[in-house]
RNA sequence: GGGCCGGUCGUCUAGUCUGGUUAGGACGCCACCCUCACACGGUGGAGGUCCCCGGUUCGAAUCCGGGCCGGCCCA
C-alpha cells in the first residue's frame, strides 16, 4: 500500500507541508454554526508587533496549541482565533528611530500612516513565525487592532462604560513622563532603585526650628504640611501647630501620620504637591491645599517663585542654593532610594495634577477578588499575583494617552466646558479628523472642539474576549466568557486585571473562566533572554535546526507548567533524538505490516496483552495530565512508553513471530502494532502534530480521519489490565538475559544451545511465554521449572534464575 | 520593607498539592557492543548531606515553624 518511508527523518521535508494542508483543508475552523459539540474558546493574546516573534511568545503559544489540539479532540467546538495588538508608544519610538525623525517633525497623520505601514510589515514576519510553529489556529478570524472594525470596539466599549457613569473626566494627579510628555498608567511605571542626595533643612516652627529631610527640595514651594508619627516622642508637643516654609514663608499645619516612617531622615516629612504616591494620599487624606508646582514640559511653575520656568533639577541645585545662603540647609547625606520611571525611556516621572480620562476601576476593586476566586488559575499561586496587585491599587485607571498611534478617544467639548460623546451610531469615529454629526454643543449651542488625546492600548486588548465572540455585532454568547485565558505572569497585573475588571464593567462578567500563566524564558545563562545579554535564542534559528516538532516537545519537557523555562540546545537535542526513534519505529512497522490484511479475529499473546495493557495505562495518565495542563507528565508519559516499552521491549520481542510464524500470528502482531501506533500518533499530535500527521498518512493512508489531528482522543479500554504484570515478568526475564548475552559478549542474535529458568511462582506466566523467550533470544532448548537455582537472577524479579550455555 | 516563586547527582530538571518506591529522567563522564527500524542506536557503571535548623509522624524531598541563599514582582 505505501511506498518505502526515507531512512531519515527531516522536519524541513514534512513540517511547511502539513502547515499548508490544515490551512487549505481548514481543520482548525471554527464553526460557529455548529450547537451540537461543547465550545472551547481561547483568548489568544495577540501579539504586539514588534516583528520578532521570540522565543517567550512561542513558548506561550505553543501551550495555548497544546490545550486547543487537545480540546479539539476531546471533542470541542474550539476558537482559536489571532489577531494583533498594533497601537502603542514602542511603535511610535521606532518608527520615529528607524525613520530619523521626530514625530513632531511630522503632519500627524504622515505619522500615523508610517506607524500603520510599519506594523503590517512587522506582523508579516511574526506571522511567518506563528505559522512555522504548527499552531492550529483559525486564520479566518484573523484581525488588527489598528482596523477601524476592531478599535469601533474599544471606542463603544468606552461610549458605553461614560454611559454607565463609569468613565469620567478629571482633574487628577497622574504618573507623567515629561519627556513623552503623556500620562502614564500605575502598570507603566517601572521603579529603579538610584544613588541620590538627602538634603537636611530647616522649617520654622513655633517653638523651634524643626529639621527636616528631603530629596526633592525644590517642591518646597509646593510643601503643604509636615507629618510625624503619631508615636514620636521627640516631636509629640508640635502636632497640632504649624511651621514656616523656608523662603516661601507660607504657614503649614503639622500633623501626625502612621504611614511616616520615624527612623527615615530626622522623622520629619514634608507633603507636598505631589513628590510621590504618599503624597497624594496625605493630601486627600487630610484635605490639604493643592499647589500647582510642575509642568507638562517638567518645569516648574510660576508657583515656585524663584525657581520659576527651570527645569527640576535645575529647580533643585537652586533652590539649594538658597537654602544654604539663608542659613536653612544643615547637611546633605547620600542615599539610595528607588524612584518611578517611564518604561519606555526611563526618565523619572513626576506627579502632576492634569484633565484625564478615567475609568472606576477602584469601586470594582471587590467584584474583581471576587471573580478571581471563580477563576481556576493554573498554577494556583498565579492568582495572587492578581489580588496583591487588586489590593495595591491607589487610583483609577487612566485611559487617555498624549500620543498619535491609537484609538481615538471620541469625544468633544463645547466652548463652555459641555462634554459630548460620541454614539454608538457614530462609531468608528476620529475626532482628529472625522467631523462630528452634530455643528454645535446640544446643550448650549457653543463651538466645539475636537478630543486630541487618545487610549492607552489596554483599552484595545482589555476586551479581546468579548471581540473574539463576535461582540457586539454578531455576538455568539457561549464564547464569553473565555474559557481559556492564556498568557505569562508577567502580564497579570495588567492583561488579566484589565480583561476582568471591564468584563465586569461592560457584561456583568470577568472575561474568561480558566487562566494558563507560563513562566519566563530564560536563556542559557539562567538569566532573563534578552538580545543586550547576550543569550538571546531566535525562534527562526530554532526551527531552521530542529524544526517546529522538536520545539514543541521541548518546550512541554523543559519544565513543569508556570515555571520559568531555560534555554538549552540540549533539550532540543533530546526532542529530536526521540523523535529520531519514533520515525524509525514507525518505519519498522511500515515495513513490517505493509502486507496487513484486516484479519477476522486475532489471538493474542502475553507480551501483545502486555503492551495493549500499558498503552491503557499511558492513555489515562496522559488524559489526565492534559485535562491539569501538566504537559511534562503527558509528554514524559508518551515518550517513555514509546521509547523504553515500545521500542526496546516490544518490537524486539516480536520480530521473531514476524519471520517464522504462520500467517495468523503474524496478523496479530501486525494489527497490535497498528493499534499501538495509531493511538501513539493520536495523543502526540498534541505536541509534535506534523510528524504525527506524516506518519499516519504514510502508516494508515491517512484513514479514517482527513486528519490524525482532530481524530477523537482514544480511550482505554482496559481488557488487558491483569496482563501487565505478567507481562513485565516475562519481558524483564527477556531482558535480563539478553543483557547476559551481552556481558558474554555474545551478539543479540547469536543462537543458545541451551537455557534453563528457574521462575518460583512466575513458572506460569513464563511458560505462557515460552515461545517469546526462545525465538526472542534465538534458544535451542528451553526449560523451564518452578523449583532450583541458576547463575544468573533477573534483577526486578530475583526469585527468577537461570543458567545458559551459548 | 512587603508578596510570590525556587534551592534535589558536575549541569539542567521531575517528584512536593494528595507523606511510605532502591529519589525518576536528561546532558556530560567511564566501560562494552556496528544485534537484519534506529550508532541521531543499544547495554552497563560511577555520581545525590533532596539548602540549613527545629517540630509533627511509626515514617518527611514532600506537612508545620524559623533561618540562609537566588530570582521575579511590588512599595
Amino acid at each position: 500500500m505505501a511506498e518505502h518511508m526515507p531512512p531519515r527523518y527531516s522536519p524541513k521535508d514534512i513540517e511547511e507541508k502539513w502547515q499548508r494542508f490544515w490551512e487549505e483543508q481548514g481543520v482548525y475552523r471554527f464553526d460557529r454554526e455548529d450547537c451540537s459539540k461543547p465550545t472551547y474558546s481561547i483568548n489568544t493574546p495577540p501579539p504586539y508587533p514588534s516583528g520578532d516573534f521570540h522565543v517567550g511568545n512561542a513558548l506561550n503559544h505553543t501551550y495555548i496549541d497544546f490545550v486547543a489540539r487537545y480540546k479539539r479532540m476531546r471533542g470541542y467546538n474550539v476558537l482559536l482565533p489571532q489577531g494583533w495588538d498594533c497601537h502603542g508608544l514602542p511603535t511610535e519610538v521606532r518608527v520615529e528611530r528607524t525613520v530619523g525623525k521626530k514625530k513632531s517633525e511630522f503632519q500627524l497623520w504622515e505619522f500615523y500612516d508610517l506607524c500603520a505601514q510599519f506594523t503590517e510589515k512587522w506582523i508579516e514576519s511574526m506571522k511567518k513565525a506563528i505559522k512555522s510553529l504548527g499552531c492550529s489556529i483559525d486564520w479566518t478570524t484573523e484581525y488588527k487592532t489598528m482596523n477601524p472594525d476592531y478599535w469601533k470596539r474599544t471606542q463603544l466599549s468606552f461610549v458605553l462604560l461614560y454611559e454607565k457613569g463609569l468613565a469620567y473626566r478629571r482633574e487628577h494627579p497622574v504618573h507623567w513622563c515629561p519627556r513623552c510628555e503623556t500620562a502614564l498608567a500605575e502598570a507603566e511605571v517601572e521603579y529603579r532603585e538610584i544613588a541620590r542626595k538627602l538634603y537636611y533643612f530647616i522649617f520654622e516652627g513655633e517653638k523651634g526650628p524643626i529639621e527636616v529631610a528631603s530629596t526633592r527640595p525644590e517642591l518646597l514651594g509646593a510643601c503643604v504640611a509636615l507629618l510625624v508619627h503619631p508615636d514620636d516622642d521627640r516631636y509629640r508637643d508640635l502636632v497640632g501647630g504649624k511651621a514656616k516654609v523656608p523662603i516661601y514663608g507660607r504657614k503649614i499645619p503639622i500633623l501626625a501620620d502612621p504611614e511616616v516612617d520615624p527612623s527615615f531622615g530626622t522623622g520629619v516629612v514634608m507633603v507636598c504637591t505631589y513628590g510621590d504616591k504618599t503624597d497624594v494620599k496625605w493630601q486627600r487624606k487630610y484635605k490639604l491645599p493643592l499647589v500647582k508646582l510642575i509642568d507638562e514640559k517638567g518645569r516648574l511653575t510660576l508657583n515656585a517663585g524663584p525657581l520659576a520656568g527651570l527645569l527640576v533639577e535645575q529647580a533643585r541645585e537652586k533652590i539649594v542654593t538658597l537654602l544654604n545662603e539663608k542659613g536653612f540647609l544643615r547637611k546633605v547625606e547620600d542615599i539610595t532610594s528607588s524612584i518611578g520611571t517611564c518604561w519606555r525611556c526611563h526618565t523619572p516621572v513626576e506627579i502632576i495634577v492634569k484633565e484625564q480620562w478615567f475609568l472606576k476601576t477602584k469601586e470594582f476593586a471587590e467584584q474583581v477578588l471576587r471573580a478571581a476566586d471563580e477563576i481556576l488559575w493554573i498554577p494556583q499561586h498565579a492568582k495572587k499575583r492578581l489580588e496583591d496587585w487588586v489590593r495595591s491599587l491607589d487610583w483609577d485607571w487612566p485611559i487617555s494617552r498624549q500620543r498619535v498611534f491609537a484609538t481615538p478617544i471620541p469625544v468633544w467639548y463645547c466652548e463652555r466646558g459641555h462634554i459630548i460623546v460620541a454614539k454608538p451610531d457614530w462609531l468608528p469615529i476620529d475626532p482628529r479628523r472625522d467631523k462630528p454629526p452634530i455643528e454645535k454643543c446640544p446643550e448650549c449651542g457653543g463651538a466645539l472642539r475636537p478630543e486630541t488625546d487618545v487610549m492607552d492600548t489596554w483599552m484595545d486588548s482589555s476586551i479581546s474576549a468579548a471581540v473574539h465572540a463576535g461582540w457586539p455585532d454578531s455576538f455568539d454568547e457561549r464564547l464569553l466568557p473565555a474559557d481559556l485565558q492564556p498568557n505569562g505572569y508577567d502580564i497579570i497585573r495588567t492583561w488579566d486585571y484589565y480583561l476582568v475588571v471591564r468584563g465586569l464593567m461592560l457584561f456583568g462578567k470577568p472575561q474568561f473562566k480558566s487562566a494558563l500563566i507560563n513562566g519566563m524564558v530564560l536563556g542559557a545563562d539562567g538569566r532573563m533572554m534578552h538580545k543586550s545579554y547576550g543569550n538571546y535564542v531566535s525562534l527562526s534559528e530554532v526551527i531552521e535546526k530542529y524544526g517546529a516538532d522538536a520545539f514543541r516537545l521541548w518546550v512541554a519537557m523543559a519544565a513543569s507548567t508556570g515555571s520559568d523555562v531555560r534555554f538549552r540546545w540540549e533539550g532540543l537535542e533530546y526532542a529530536r533524538r526521540f523523535l529520531v526513534k519514533l520515525w524509525n519505529a514507525a518505519r519498522f512497522t511500515q515495513m513490517v505490516t505493509a502486507d496487513y490484511q484486516q484479519p477476522q479475529e486475532v489471538s493474542l499473546r502475553l507480551p501483545d496483552r502486555w503492551i495493549l495493557g500499558l498503552l491503557d495505562q499511558v492513555i489515562d495518565r496522559v488524559t489526565e495530565a492534559m485535562e491539569r495542563c501538566e504537559f511534562i507528565m503527558a509528554a514524559t508519559a508518551l515518550t517513555e512508553f514509546t521509547w523504553h516499552k515500545l521500542c526496546d521491549h516490544y518490537l524486539e520481542a516480536i520480530k521473531h513471530r514476524l519471520s517464522t510464524s504462520d500467517g495468523e500470528d503474524k496478523a496479530a502482531v501486525q494489527s497490535v502494532l497498528r493499534t499501538v501506533f495509531l493511538k501513539l500518533l493520536q495523543m502526540f499530535s498534541v505536541f509534535t502534530p506534523h510528524i504525527c500527521e506524516e506518519l499516519y498518512a504514510r502508516l494508515f493512508n491517512g484513514k479514517p480521519w482527513r486528519s490524525i489531528t482532530i481524530s477523537p482522543w482514544p480511550s482505554a479500554e482496559h481488557r488487558y489490565d491483569k496482563d501487565v504484570k505478567r507481562g513485565e515478568v516475562l519481558m524483564e526475564t527477556i531482558a535480563s538475559i539478553r543483557r547476559t548475552k551481552h556481558d558474554l559478549k555474545l551478539p543479540l542474535n547469536a543462537p543458545l544451545s541451551k537455557v534453563k529458568i528457574y521462575a518460583g511462582e512466575y513458572c506460569d506466566a513464563l511458560k505462557e511465554g515460552e515461545s517469546d523467550i526462545k525465538g526472542t533470544l534465538k534458544i535451542a532448548k528451553l526449560t523451564i521449572a518452578g523449583e532450583g537455582r541458576g547463575k544468573y537472577v533477573v534483577e526486578e524479579y530475583p526469585q527468577i534464575s537461570y543458567d545458559l550455555e551459548a
